[in-house]
RNA sequence: GGCCAAGUAGCUCAGUUGGUAGAGCAGCGGAUUGAAAAUCCGCGUGUCGGUGGUUCGAUUCCGCCCUUGGCCA
Protein backbone atom coordinates (compact mmCIF):
# COMPACT_ATOMS: atom_id res chain seq x y z
CA UNK A 1 0.00 0.00 0.00
CA UNK A 2 1.10 3.43 -0.71
CA UNK A 3 1.95 5.34 2.21
CA UNK A 4 -0.36 7.74 3.71
CA UNK A 5 -0.28 12.01 2.59
CA UNK A 6 -1.82 14.35 4.68
CA UNK A 7 -3.31 17.70 3.55
CA UNK A 8 -4.02 20.63 5.89
CA UNK A 9 -5.84 23.57 3.91
CA UNK A 10 -8.26 26.80 4.72
CA UNK A 11 -8.35 30.02 3.23
CA UNK A 12 -6.18 32.47 4.19
CA UNK A 13 -6.39 33.44 8.12
CA UNK A 14 -7.98 30.60 9.25
CA UNK A 15 -5.49 29.26 11.12
CA UNK A 16 -3.48 26.33 8.90
CA UNK A 17 -0.02 27.20 10.05
CA UNK A 18 -0.71 26.80 13.81
CA UNK A 19 -2.91 23.74 13.29
CA UNK A 20 0.01 22.00 11.48
CA UNK A 21 2.44 23.42 14.46
CA UNK A 22 0.09 21.54 16.82
CA UNK A 23 -0.31 18.82 15.15
CA UNK A 24 3.65 18.10 14.78
CA UNK A 25 4.19 18.33 17.43
CA UNK A 26 2.05 15.06 18.43
CA UNK A 27 2.64 13.39 14.73
CA UNK A 28 5.99 12.79 13.35
CA UNK A 29 4.59 15.07 10.51
CA UNK A 30 7.21 17.13 8.08
CA UNK A 31 5.43 20.20 7.08
CA UNK A 32 5.21 20.85 2.90
CA UNK A 33 4.07 24.48 2.28
CA UNK A 34 1.29 25.03 -0.32
CA UNK A 35 2.03 28.19 -0.80
CA UNK A 36 2.74 30.26 -4.24
CA UNK A 37 4.41 33.44 -2.14
CA UNK A 38 6.34 31.71 0.75
CA UNK A 39 8.34 30.05 -1.73
CA UNK A 40 10.16 33.60 -2.14
CA UNK A 41 13.08 34.24 0.27
CA UNK A 42 12.82 38.21 1.54
CA UNK A 43 9.15 37.51 1.68
CA UNK A 44 8.20 36.86 5.30
CA UNK A 45 5.92 38.99 7.00
CA UNK A 46 3.13 39.97 4.48
CA UNK A 47 3.33 35.95 3.76
CA UNK A 48 2.71 35.42 6.72
CA UNK A 49 5.73 32.81 7.15
CA UNK A 50 6.22 30.67 10.10
CA UNK A 51 9.04 32.17 11.98
CA UNK A 52 12.35 30.69 12.63
CA UNK A 53 11.47 28.92 16.20
CA UNK A 54 8.34 27.51 14.71
CA UNK A 55 11.09 26.56 11.63
CA UNK A 56 13.88 25.61 14.38
CA UNK A 57 11.21 23.09 16.12
CA UNK A 58 8.96 21.68 13.05
CA UNK A 59 10.70 21.10 9.48
CA UNK A 60 9.15 23.29 6.95
CA UNK A 61 9.99 22.70 3.12
CA UNK A 62 9.64 24.50 0.30
CA UNK A 63 10.03 27.83 1.76
CA UNK A 64 12.78 30.42 0.65
CA UNK A 65 13.77 28.21 -2.52
CA UNK A 66 13.75 31.16 -4.88
CA UNK A 67 14.48 34.64 -5.05
CA UNK A 68 11.66 36.97 -5.86
CA UNK A 69 12.95 37.52 -9.05
CA UNK A 70 12.35 34.14 -10.29
CA UNK A 71 9.11 32.50 -11.06
CA UNK A 72 7.65 28.85 -9.52
CA UNK A 73 4.97 27.51 -11.27
CA UNK A 74 2.25 24.80 -10.36
CA UNK A 75 4.26 21.88 -12.76
CA UNK A 76 7.71 22.33 -10.85
CA UNK A 77 5.65 22.49 -7.04
CA UNK A 78 3.98 19.14 -7.96
CA UNK A 79 7.37 18.28 -9.07
CA UNK A 80 8.90 19.10 -6.08
CA UNK A 81 6.80 18.28 -3.76
CA UNK A 82 6.53 14.14 -5.28
CA UNK A 83 10.32 14.45 -4.59
CA UNK A 84 10.29 15.26 -0.78
CA UNK A 85 7.44 13.22 -0.01
CA UNK A 86 9.29 10.38 -1.30
CA UNK A 87 12.28 11.62 1.26
CA UNK A 88 10.13 12.41 4.35
CA UNK A 89 8.55 8.69 4.01
CA UNK A 90 11.91 7.54 3.47
CA UNK A 91 12.59 8.57 6.74
CA UNK A 92 9.87 6.90 8.16
CA UNK A 93 7.74 10.28 8.68
CA UNK A 94 4.58 11.23 7.13
CA UNK A 95 4.68 14.42 4.88
CA UNK A 96 1.33 17.33 5.49
CA UNK A 97 1.02 19.74 3.00
CA UNK A 98 0.22 22.50 4.64
CA UNK A 99 -1.33 26.40 2.36
CA UNK A 100 -4.13 27.44 0.07
CA UNK A 101 -2.39 26.97 -3.41
CA UNK A 102 -5.35 25.04 -4.36
CA UNK A 103 -4.01 24.63 -8.08
CA UNK A 104 -0.78 23.20 -6.28
CA UNK A 105 -2.87 20.84 -4.83
CA UNK A 106 -4.75 19.95 -7.90
CA UNK A 107 -1.21 19.83 -10.04
CA UNK A 108 0.32 17.54 -7.40
CA UNK A 109 -3.01 15.26 -7.03
CA UNK A 110 -4.59 14.64 -10.01
CA UNK A 111 -1.58 15.50 -12.20
CA UNK A 112 -0.90 17.78 -15.18
CA UNK A 113 -1.07 17.39 -18.63
CA UNK A 114 2.46 17.02 -20.20
CA UNK A 115 2.86 20.23 -22.38
CA UNK A 116 5.31 22.73 -23.17
CA UNK A 117 6.86 24.85 -19.71
CA UNK A 118 6.54 28.52 -20.16
CA UNK A 119 9.11 30.31 -22.33
CA UNK A 120 9.39 33.96 -21.46
CA UNK A 121 10.69 35.45 -24.69
CA UNK A 122 7.51 34.00 -26.15
CA UNK A 123 5.60 35.33 -24.02
CA UNK A 124 7.15 38.68 -24.60
CA UNK A 125 6.76 38.61 -28.47
CA UNK A 126 2.76 37.23 -27.71
CA UNK A 127 2.11 40.20 -25.66
CA UNK A 128 4.15 43.04 -28.15
CA UNK A 129 1.50 41.57 -30.41
CA UNK A 130 -1.29 41.88 -27.82
CA UNK A 131 -0.52 45.48 -27.44
CA UNK A 132 -0.75 46.44 -30.99
CA UNK A 133 -3.79 43.81 -32.23
CA UNK A 134 -5.07 43.64 -28.89
CA UNK A 135 -6.62 40.32 -26.82
CA UNK A 136 -9.66 39.85 -28.46
CA UNK A 137 -7.72 39.75 -31.89
CA UNK A 138 -5.27 37.21 -30.45
CA UNK A 139 -8.48 35.12 -29.30
CA UNK A 140 -9.80 35.00 -32.83
CA UNK A 141 -5.99 33.82 -34.18
CA UNK A 142 -6.55 30.94 -31.48
CA UNK A 143 -9.84 30.11 -32.35
CA UNK A 144 -8.58 29.57 -36.05
CA UNK A 145 -5.98 27.15 -34.60
CA UNK A 146 -7.25 25.93 -32.03
CA UNK A 147 -11.16 25.76 -31.12
CA UNK A 148 -11.59 24.08 -28.15
CA UNK A 149 -9.15 25.66 -26.63
CA UNK A 150 -10.62 29.26 -28.07
CA UNK A 151 -13.96 27.87 -26.51
CA UNK A 152 -13.33 27.42 -23.04
CA UNK A 153 -11.03 30.79 -22.75
CA UNK A 154 -12.99 33.92 -22.80
CA UNK A 155 -11.87 36.84 -24.80
CA UNK A 156 -10.63 39.25 -22.33
CA UNK A 157 -8.58 35.95 -20.67
CA UNK A 158 -5.19 37.20 -21.97
CA UNK A 159 -3.20 35.33 -19.60
CA UNK A 160 -5.10 31.90 -20.73
CA UNK A 161 -4.74 32.94 -24.25
CA UNK A 162 -1.33 33.79 -23.81
CA UNK A 163 -0.88 30.35 -22.97
CA UNK A 164 -2.92 28.72 -25.32
CA UNK A 165 -0.89 30.21 -28.02
CA UNK A 166 2.58 29.63 -26.66
CA UNK A 167 1.80 25.92 -26.13
CA UNK A 168 0.12 25.75 -29.45
CA UNK A 169 3.88 26.88 -30.77
CA UNK A 170 6.50 25.25 -28.67
CA UNK A 171 4.50 21.68 -29.19
CA UNK A 172 2.71 22.38 -32.23
CA UNK A 173 -0.30 20.29 -30.97
CA UNK A 174 -2.57 22.61 -29.97
CA UNK A 175 -3.83 22.92 -26.33
CA UNK A 176 -6.98 20.57 -26.61
CA UNK A 177 -5.17 17.89 -28.68
CA UNK A 178 -2.52 18.12 -25.58
CA UNK A 179 -5.62 17.65 -22.85
CA UNK A 180 -6.58 14.45 -24.55
CA UNK A 181 -3.90 12.46 -23.20
CA UNK A 182 -3.96 11.32 -19.56
CA UNK A 183 -2.56 13.44 -17.07
CA UNK A 184 0.92 12.58 -15.64
CA UNK A 185 1.55 11.37 -12.24
CA UNK A 186 -1.84 11.44 -10.50
CA UNK A 187 -1.39 10.76 -7.02
CA UNK A 188 -2.95 7.21 -5.99
CA UNK A 189 -2.07 6.71 -2.68
CA UNK A 190 -4.58 7.23 0.78
CA UNK A 191 -4.93 10.85 1.38
CA UNK A 192 -6.31 12.85 4.63
CA UNK A 193 -7.51 16.44 4.13
CA UNK A 194 -8.10 18.35 6.78
CA UNK A 195 -10.11 21.28 5.89
CA UNK A 196 -11.23 24.77 7.48
CA UNK A 197 -13.42 25.74 6.17
CA UNK A 198 -15.56 29.02 7.70
CA UNK A 199 -18.66 29.54 8.41
CA UNK A 200 -18.91 32.82 9.27
CA UNK A 201 -17.59 35.08 6.45
CA UNK A 202 -17.53 38.09 8.96
CA UNK A 203 -15.29 36.66 11.39
CA UNK A 204 -12.75 35.71 8.77
CA UNK A 205 -12.84 39.20 7.65
CA UNK A 206 -11.95 40.56 10.91
CA UNK A 207 -9.32 37.71 10.79
CA UNK A 208 -7.88 39.02 8.13
CA UNK A 209 -8.29 42.94 8.74
CA UNK A 210 -6.70 42.08 11.81
CA UNK A 211 -3.43 40.41 11.12
CA UNK A 212 -3.13 43.01 8.26
CA UNK A 213 -2.64 45.68 10.33
CA UNK A 214 -0.60 43.50 12.71
CA UNK A 215 2.15 42.59 9.41
CA UNK A 216 2.30 46.46 9.07
CA UNK A 217 2.65 46.97 13.03
CA UNK A 218 5.37 44.27 12.06
CA UNK A 219 7.18 46.36 9.80
CA UNK A 220 5.72 44.77 6.43
CA UNK A 221 5.90 48.49 4.62
CA UNK A 222 10.27 47.92 5.50
CA UNK A 223 9.98 44.32 3.80
CA UNK A 224 8.67 45.72 0.77
CA UNK A 225 10.83 48.68 0.41
CA UNK A 226 13.85 46.33 0.65
CA UNK A 227 12.41 44.95 -2.38
CA UNK A 228 11.37 48.14 -3.82
CA UNK A 229 14.74 49.40 -3.78
CA UNK A 230 15.85 46.21 -5.71
CA UNK A 231 16.40 47.66 -9.46
CA UNK A 232 15.79 43.52 -10.84
CA UNK A 233 12.52 43.30 -9.15
CA UNK A 234 9.02 45.25 -10.71
CA UNK A 235 5.59 44.73 -10.52
CA UNK A 236 4.58 42.55 -13.26
CA UNK A 237 6.57 39.73 -11.45
CA UNK A 238 4.32 37.14 -9.68
CA UNK A 239 6.77 37.58 -6.33
CA UNK A 240 5.42 41.12 -6.13
CA UNK A 241 2.20 41.34 -7.78
CA UNK A 242 1.20 38.90 -4.24
CA UNK A 243 -1.67 40.04 -2.38
CA UNK A 244 -0.24 43.26 -0.09
CA UNK A 245 3.19 43.52 -1.94
CA UNK A 246 1.48 44.88 -4.90
CA UNK A 247 -0.58 47.47 -2.79
CA UNK A 248 2.21 48.48 -0.58
CA UNK A 249 4.57 48.73 -4.24
CA UNK A 250 1.59 51.07 -5.33
CA UNK A 251 2.44 53.34 -1.88
CA UNK A 252 6.02 53.54 -2.63
CA UNK A 253 5.23 54.35 -5.94
CA UNK A 254 3.45 57.15 -5.27
CA UNK A 255 0.35 55.96 -6.62
CA UNK A 256 -1.89 56.12 -3.47
CA UNK A 257 -1.87 57.03 0.24
CA UNK A 258 -0.52 54.34 2.59
CA UNK A 259 -3.68 54.04 4.17
CA UNK A 260 -5.50 53.85 0.98
CA UNK A 261 -3.00 50.98 -0.26
CA UNK A 262 -3.04 49.08 3.57
CA UNK A 263 -7.02 49.40 2.95
CA UNK A 264 -6.43 47.91 -0.27
CA UNK A 265 -4.26 45.41 0.86
CA UNK A 266 -7.17 44.44 3.36
CA UNK A 267 -9.61 44.18 0.57
CA UNK A 268 -7.37 42.23 -2.00
CA UNK A 269 -6.61 39.55 1.27
CA UNK A 270 -10.77 38.81 1.30
CA UNK A 271 -11.01 38.23 -2.13
CA UNK A 272 -8.54 36.05 -2.38
CA UNK A 273 -9.97 34.10 0.57
CA UNK A 274 -13.18 33.84 -0.77
CA UNK A 275 -11.78 32.61 -4.40
CA UNK A 276 -9.63 30.17 -2.05
CA UNK A 277 -13.35 29.29 -0.25
CA UNK A 278 -14.79 28.63 -4.04
CA UNK A 279 -11.88 25.81 -5.09
CA UNK A 280 -12.61 24.04 -1.33
CA UNK A 281 -16.49 24.01 -1.81
CA UNK A 282 -15.74 21.80 -5.19
CA UNK A 283 -12.75 19.88 -3.65
CA UNK A 284 -13.77 16.50 -2.74
CA UNK A 285 -13.50 14.50 0.72
CA UNK A 286 -12.41 16.98 3.00
CA UNK A 287 -12.30 15.99 6.60
CA UNK A 288 -14.08 19.29 7.76
CA UNK A 289 -12.74 20.56 11.13
CA UNK A 290 -14.74 22.49 14.30
CA UNK A 291 -14.68 26.12 13.80
CA UNK A 292 -13.51 27.03 16.88
CA UNK A 293 -9.56 26.77 17.44
CA UNK A 294 -9.60 24.57 20.48
CA UNK A 295 -12.28 21.79 19.51
CA UNK A 296 -9.89 21.79 16.13
CA UNK A 297 -6.59 20.59 17.25
CA UNK A 298 -8.21 17.33 19.16
CA UNK A 299 -11.04 16.61 16.42
CA UNK A 300 -8.11 16.83 13.64
CA UNK A 301 -5.71 14.50 16.01
CA UNK A 302 -8.40 11.90 16.21
CA UNK A 303 -9.05 12.51 12.66
CA UNK A 304 -5.58 12.17 11.81
CA UNK A 305 -4.83 9.28 14.46
CA UNK A 306 -7.23 7.21 12.78
CA UNK A 307 -6.34 7.73 9.03
CA UNK A 308 -2.59 6.45 10.03
CA UNK A 309 -3.62 3.53 11.44
CA UNK A 310 -5.59 2.23 8.61
CA UNK A 311 -3.40 3.33 6.02
CA UNK A 312 -0.42 1.34 7.40
CA UNK A 313 1.50 3.84 8.70
C1' G B 1 -30.15 84.15 11.41
C1' G B 2 -29.57 85.26 5.59
C1' C B 3 -27.69 83.53 0.81
C1' C B 4 -25.60 79.56 -2.25
C1' A B 5 -24.53 74.38 -3.31
C1' A B 6 -25.28 69.33 -2.37
C1' G B 7 -28.49 65.17 -0.44
C1' U B 8 -29.83 58.93 -5.80
C1' A B 9 -27.12 51.33 -4.36
C1' G B 10 -22.64 49.77 1.42
C1' C B 11 -19.01 54.01 -0.88
C1' U B 12 -17.90 57.74 -4.97
C1' C B 13 -20.94 59.71 -8.42
C1' A B 14 -23.99 59.86 -13.35
C1' G B 15 -28.98 60.47 -15.01
C1' U B 16 -34.24 61.26 -15.78
C1' U B 17 -36.57 68.16 -21.40
C1' G B 18 -42.21 64.61 -15.66
C1' G B 19 -43.66 57.92 -17.42
C1' U B 20 -40.20 55.32 -10.42
C1' A B 21 -32.88 54.90 -12.49
C1' G B 22 -27.12 53.16 -13.96
C1' A B 23 -21.57 53.21 -13.84
C1' G B 24 -17.01 52.38 -11.08
C1' C B 25 -15.54 50.42 -6.45
C1' A B 26 -17.10 47.21 -2.46
C1' G B 27 -20.00 42.70 -1.74
C1' C B 28 -21.87 37.78 -3.40
C1' G B 29 -21.52 33.40 -6.73
C1' G B 30 -18.48 30.81 -10.37
C1' A B 31 -14.23 29.25 -13.42
C1' U B 32 -9.30 27.72 -12.68
C1' U B 33 -3.70 22.46 -16.52
C1' G B 34 3.99 25.51 -16.05
C1' A B 35 2.07 33.58 -13.40
C1' A B 36 -2.62 30.93 -9.47
C1' A B 37 -1.68 35.53 -3.36
C1' A B 38 -2.38 35.33 -10.79
C1' U B 39 -6.22 35.90 -14.44
C1' C B 40 -11.14 35.89 -16.01
C1' C B 41 -16.69 35.48 -16.01
C1' G B 42 -21.73 36.32 -13.92
C1' C B 43 -25.03 38.95 -10.38
C1' G B 44 -27.62 46.02 -9.73
C1' U B 45 -35.21 47.56 -6.24
C1' G B 46 -32.52 51.48 -4.31
C1' U B 47 -38.94 54.71 0.66
C1' C B 48 -33.78 58.81 -5.83
C1' G B 49 -33.39 63.14 2.37
C1' G B 50 -38.69 64.08 4.59
C1' U B 51 -43.37 66.15 3.87
C1' G B 52 -47.30 68.92 1.41
C1' G B 53 -48.78 70.73 -3.45
C1' U B 54 -49.31 70.94 -9.08
C1' U B 55 -50.23 66.69 -12.46
C1' C B 56 -53.55 61.06 -15.22
C1' G B 57 -48.54 60.33 -13.23
C1' A B 58 -43.19 63.49 -9.28
C1' U B 59 -36.94 60.94 -8.01
C1' U B 60 -37.51 65.07 -11.77
C1' C B 61 -41.50 71.15 -11.19
C1' C B 62 -43.14 74.35 -6.73
C1' G B 63 -43.58 75.32 -1.13
C1' C B 64 -42.02 74.06 3.68
C1' C B 65 -38.85 71.09 6.85
C1' C B 66 -34.31 68.21 7.96
C1' U B 67 -28.97 67.12 7.15
C1' U B 68 -24.05 68.44 5.30
C1' G B 69 -20.55 71.88 3.22
C1' G B 70 -19.33 77.04 1.73
C1' C B 71 -20.02 82.33 1.92
C1' C B 72 -22.23 86.53 4.62
C1' A B 73 -23.82 88.28 9.36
Amino acid sequence: MAPPLVFIVGPTASGKSSLAEALAQRFPLELISMDSAQVYRGMDIGTAKPDARSRERVPHHLIDILDPAERYSAARFAQDARELIREIQGRGHVPALVGGTFLYMRALLEGLHDMPPADARLRREIEARAERSGWPALHAELAGLDPEAAGQIHPNDAQRIQRALEVLRLSGAGRSTAWRGERSQPWSGPVLKLAILPSQRQALREMIAQRFEQMMAQGFLDEVRALYARPDLDPQLPSIRSVGYRQLWDYLDRRCELDDAVERGIIATRQYAKRQMTWLRREPDLALLPQTAGERLEAASRLLEGFLKCSGA
